[in-house]
DNA sequence: TTCATATTAATGAATAATCATTCAGTAACC
DNA sequence: GGTTACTGAATGATTATTCATTAATATGAA
């Protein structure tokens, strides 16, 4: 009986590799290396390498989600939610920086080839994002006219762009915690200085409450 | 001689390809054939593969970088500058999905492997927002806990991920002017309503005026 | 329990492609 | 006739994948 054991061993050599040497430097024989394991052995748990760096990909964003969707079941605060979701995201970044490496990757590089491959649970993701502004707008604590569908994509553009540098290895001053509060501080408040009496936006927001619109893909 | 013609030519032949096959999947071939010329020829006008990569993205961010800094040139409201920065760039992506793709590659693929291997215009790039933020910041206009450092990760983050969603073609229902709407209306002012009278950050920003502090890289 | 056989898992060397790069030769131009 | 630009077939390296072979484990009859 293949063993849910080697297949777990395989699939953490992969994401170590894959976040090492990118996935088109990464060698089979590589993964197998790290993985102790013969390189055709991968080929009785897996189809191919893309199939080995989706199943990393589906799996370890997997896990993500579900934490996330426990953390935020204790909470009912849409702003305190979206403080939950930014700072554990960071969190689980600077932690698990393999991880952060293969999201980068398989978000530019496989997409393209293998597109809906397989259920995504990377869509389930961002869309705790959204579905946390809306219960917001109801609650009328966010601006009604902010787009959820947007506002997820800036959301989760600007964590992975942070975490994309953390992975750089370039040393930041910055501690964790300093960037986590910036993050939020930037995206409840914005970056205007009392926004409201000073500035008006060139162009006005015109919606009202665009939940009939579809979303943002 | 060799020409500046031809270099071109190549240099436009790739940007096409990369695009659309990604570094890796691209082959020189590919780029000849494009470009009409012998594959021999790429050799004697570039290194390498690399080579052709990092001459198609330095050059095409120089490009940016000149445009967007002649558009800044004309304004000196802080917060025009970021709304400019945000509609050029955005609008910039939406034109040319080519360099979009091959931003998104070179950032993620080949940094790792190649880095600073000469100049970089792409630190230019952003350094333009963290600039229009401490100039923001100066004139008292942005609020004066904001690290520019973060803040221009953040909103290049933000930017880059609704390219990239751009670039998977899937169609989105919004149009550019409201998508760059949502996003300066998102960063100037933030998803929260009436932020100054309701809510309190769960954590204070603490420092005041952190020009001393280094820059996030 | 013991041993023979069957079934399943694992191995890693061999295969078969794939391309980046080179370079001997040709063309274009001065 | 000499210099420079260009060509594209040949080279040589690399590696994902396969598969004949071996090891491990299960089964069950005596």
């Amino acid at each position: 009986m293949k063993s849910a054991d080697k297949h777990n061993k395989i699939i953490r050599a992969a994401t170590k590799v894959f976040a090492k040497k990118g996935f088109f430097n990464a060698r089979i024989s590589d993964i197998a290396k790290e993985a102790k394991v013969a390189d055709g052995t991968i080929y009785l748990y897996f189809n191919n390498k893309f199939d080995i760096l989706l199943t990393v990909f589906e799996q370890e964003i997997g896990k993500l989600v579900d934490q996330i969707k426990a953390l935020l079941a204790e909470e009912d605060d849409p702003r305190r939610m979206i403080e939950i979701f930014i700072a554990k995201h960071l969190q689980e970044m600077k932690k698990n920086k393999n991880l952060a490496e293969v999201i980068q990757i398989e978000l530019r590089q496989t997409n393209k080839l293998v597109r809906d491959y397989r259920n995504n649970r990377f869509s389930e993701y961002i869309n705790i994002i959204s579905t946390i502004i809306k219960q917001g707008q109801d609650k009328n604590v966010f601006r009604q006219d902010i787009l959820p569908g947007i506002a997820k994509r800036a959301i989760f553009g600007a964590l992975d762009e942070i975490a994309r540098i953390w992975n750089l290895d370039l040393v930041s001053e910055y501690s964790m915690d300093e960037t986590v509060q910036q993050v939020i501080n930037i995206f409840l408040l914005g970056i205007l200085n009392e926004p409201g009496r000073q500035y008006r936006l060139k162009v006005k927001p015109s919606r009202v409450n665009p939940r009939k619109k579809p979303e943002f893909p």
